[in-house]
DNA sequence: AACGACACCTGGAGGC
DNA sequence: TGCCTCCAGGTGTCGT
């Protein structure tokens, strides 16, 4: 589900519920691999008394600052969504963790396929997680000219390194194909091809495809929901991602579906020329 | 070092 | 109806 729209709807409607709340130490695990195998007991040792300090995202991590300094993070993978309900609702099919709060709720992780991980950090741990990650799409320190230079230092296709989340963080499949339709470039375009005015407009287009993401409070394809339970409406807007066959709208023609890099991948044939 | 293939999971959709 | 195959907002790991 989750790119950086979405990720940045659920961290805001989480952190709009817990901030400023504290966690009991109760944790009751239905699937341990979401908490990394720590056992229950001893990540609720960690986190009783901790208050939640407000929220924040990084990548298409769900980042929530505690009062001692340590950092609750979470990443929903595929099909991940957090919910906060009163401890005596009855749990959710397919609910892997919740976490206790003073006041008598529960933070509740619910997620089908399972991808999705949840753990707690030490600063030093929280700081490697961002330097694992590139830019933030919206960072002012990424400046066309950066850009330009991290597209010259690879010949792997444009599709790939939109994905590559240590190049750029936060664009998923469905971005990267509106990105790359909005500005006429083919996915297997390599990187170091595009010329500066491409890899400039790109930018622009990477930034204007989130922006209008966000404000619409992200896409639902089938799974996501915010974390009060509410689906997005971005997908109402979608250019090219899931448009198989349907006409594109600058032109016309057909869009189509190829694989590149082991993800669906759709463009315009006809706007997108294909790279020689 | 970088890149591609595969693993990790569940369940919905579509073909027969 | 039932069975089977394919596919899905992502990324960690492994082999080349």
């Amino acid at each position: 589900m989750p790119e950086l729209p979405e990720v940045e709807q659920a961290a805001r409607t989480l952190g709009a519920q817990i901030s400023g709340a504290t966690f009991d130490g109760t944790v009751r695990v239905a699937w341990s691999r979401t908490i990394h195998e720590v056992p229950s007991d001893v990540l609720g040792a960690q986190l009783a008394g901790l208050s939640v300090q407000g929220w924040q995202r990084r990548a298409k991590w769900i980042v929530l600052p505690l009062s001692n300094g340590m950092t609750f993070v979470a990443h929903l993978r595929m099909t991940g969504r957090f919910a906060v309900l009163p401890r005596d609702n009855a749990d959710d099919a397919q609910q892997r963790v919740a976490f206790g709060l003073t006041d008598g709720r529960e933070v509740r992780f619910i997620d089908q396929r399972k991808f999705g991980r949840i753990r707690l950090l030490s600063a030093p741990e929280l700081a490697t997680l961002d330097a694992d990650h590139g830019p933030e799409p919206f960072d002012p320190s990424l400046t066309p000219a950066t850009w330009y230079t991290t597209l010259q230092s690879t010949s792997r296709v444009i599709k790939t390194v939109l994905l590559d989340q240590s190049r750029i963080a936060g664009i998923g499949n469905i971005y990267a194909d509106e990105s790359l339709h909005r500005v006429s470039v083919h996915p297997l375009k390599p990187a170091n091809t595009l010329s500066k005015k491409k890899a400039t407009e790109l930018l622009a287009a990477i930034r204007a495809v989130l922006r209008q993401a966000i404000d619409n409070g992200g896409s639902t394809l089938r799974d996501y929901r915010d974390s009060y339970g509410a689906k997005g409406t971005q997908q109402d807007n979608f250019q090219a991602y899931g448009r198989t066959d349907q006409p594109c709208g600058r032109c016309g023609t057909a869009i189509e579906k190829i694989t590149v890099g082991q993800r669906g991948t759709h463009f315009c044939p006809y706007c997108q020329k294909a790279p020689r």
